[in-house]
DNA sequence: CCAGCTGGTAACCAATAGTTACCTGATCAC
DNA sequence: GTGATCAGGTAACTATTGGTTACCAGCTGG
């Protein structure tokens, strides 16, 4: 096997491309952003579904898995009945968040332009 | 406070949401990145495809007409036989590559961690 | 007159996203 | 007791993407 060489984002082997990919979703940005601005330092599973309508029971399960697996969060099983998952951030995960939030928030800054732009040429 | 307000992101029918999506898929982040950092404002398609090893052939087309109908990068067909095509970041293109570079960034920077959690905890 | 160039695309296959339905198993209403 | 109900997960599917291959236009050069 190749060895991946972490540093080149050119080399179609290195795992930081992947890692690009896993990170740039919208659930991701989205459960980032809504555990980083919680009140609290954790969320339950029920608590992040109903901050983020639109996502599925499932894409929020797996989501939270692969975050998890990654050392993004944090998954804490409270031994009731039944039993509850919640949530937090790492310290990686919040440093997530940073670059994460540059990128919503330019979304959200030139969302307009972008719109304008295709109303003018909807050539696709 | 909860966040209805400018909690655009936070509504399934936001078109920010999709635009998000859109832009932080690995092949934008990276013809953002060499279109941006080369030497030369344009480059043809030829170029495009060699500079991002492992890139289809169709995969590059589609999204560089994605990002032509966003308003990204400009196409500039070249009348010789046969045609050349040639792309440049547009001004708002341009603006995008800050914080798709603060992603890249991050992930070369915390590819690490990542892998040295995985090892420890495979569970994921 | 056929091979070859460029960029695009149609046809197809593989991998994801997303939907629906069901499981566990203790508890409460009856 | 019976069984509806909770929370979270997951298996089985379908829909939508990603990715591969092969081909096209249409001029040029051998």
């Amino acid at each position: 096997m190749v060895p991946a060489r972490r540093g080149d984002l050119f080399d179609p082997a290195c795992p930081t491309r992947r890692l690009l990919d896993r990170v740039g979703t919208k659930w991701v940005a989205m459960i980032v952003k809504v555990l980083a601005e919680a009140g609290s330092p954790e969320l339950g599973f029920a608590e992040l579904e109903r901050r983020i309508p639109g996502i599925s029971h499932k894409m929020l399960s797996q989501t939270l898995r692969s975050l998890a697996a990654d050392g993004l969060v944090d998954r804490r099983v409270e031994p009731s009945t039944p039993p509850r998952v919640h949530y937090r951030l790492t310290d990686l995960g919040r440093s997530l968040d940073e670059p994460l939030a540059a990128l919503r928030d330019w979304a959200e800054r030139h969302m307009g332009d972008i719109d304008d732009f295709a109303q003018r040429a909807p050539s696709g």
